[in-house]
DNA sequence: TTCATATGACAGAAATTTCTTACACGTGAA
DNA sequence: TTCACGTGTAAGAAATTTCTGTCATATGAA
């Protein structure tokens, strides 16, 4: 499966969700090392967890990675995340295509902004 | 020429400099409608000057436009702007590539913070 | 029971981004 | 001279993002 988007407020999202080094760096780490779960991965990279959490629910939200609640063979509830299959192809086209779908920060009905009101 | 990055942290600024709806559509209007100078652009937009000004300069530090200063026929300096040919292509492995020069966001050289200091 | 492990969530501080509202300068035409 | 058009920049408000600190819950082992 390939991540995608739709809308053009979906590619600002996932956009936005890569364009943080450490959201990036776990991205990458979950890419490298393969899943794992939210505590041993936040010490992995060397940050608190609610902070991974809260990344981790960003990069949930636009389909980059995805979290299983799993139990360990000791009865542990783990939460394991793994990355899914980016693929983000870019171009000027590309990008002309998804903003005509864009609904946020549209074009002001009305007369532009004055300069000198 | 095809618009790319070196390092992580340029992807992460080119990233970020694409995640806003109205950067977006200020790239998708000079891709679609071609070159243009800023006072036009931003009445093309509904944005105000100094606002569409700071968001081009934006995307120029990143390469995914260029500015030109121009004379007018009559004499009017004009700063015409257009795109370069981005070519973002951007996959797990190649996220996780970039994340090995990220200089932002570095994992703490020490141990891990602590959840309950 | 107490300790160490895991999960999730929330309030508020801190930092950054976004946007407005000025200011200053220059040229050509009325 | 005054007006309309272009350029650039800078200060501060407003909004958002990022991060810390803390609380609450649950399980297995000592």
């Amino acid at each position: 499966m390939t991540t995608g988007w739709s809308t053009g407020d979906e590619l600002v999202e996932m956009l936005a969700a890569l364009a943080n080094p450490l959201r990036l760096r776990i991205v990458a780490t979950l890419a490298t090392s393969g899943r794992d779960y939210v505590s041993h991965l936040a010490r992995e990279i060397g940050v608190s967890r609610p902070l991974l959490h809260m990344h981790l629910q960003r990069l949930e939200a636009v389909g980059l990675v995805v979290g299983s609640l799993e139990l360990s063979p000791d009865g542990k509830a783990l939460k394991f995340y793994e990355v899914t299959d980016v693929n983000l192809h870019l171009t000027a086209s590309t990008l002309a295509e998804a903003a005509k779908t864009l609904t946020r920060s549209n074009p002001t009905p009305g007369p532009a902004p004055k300069e000198h009101p």
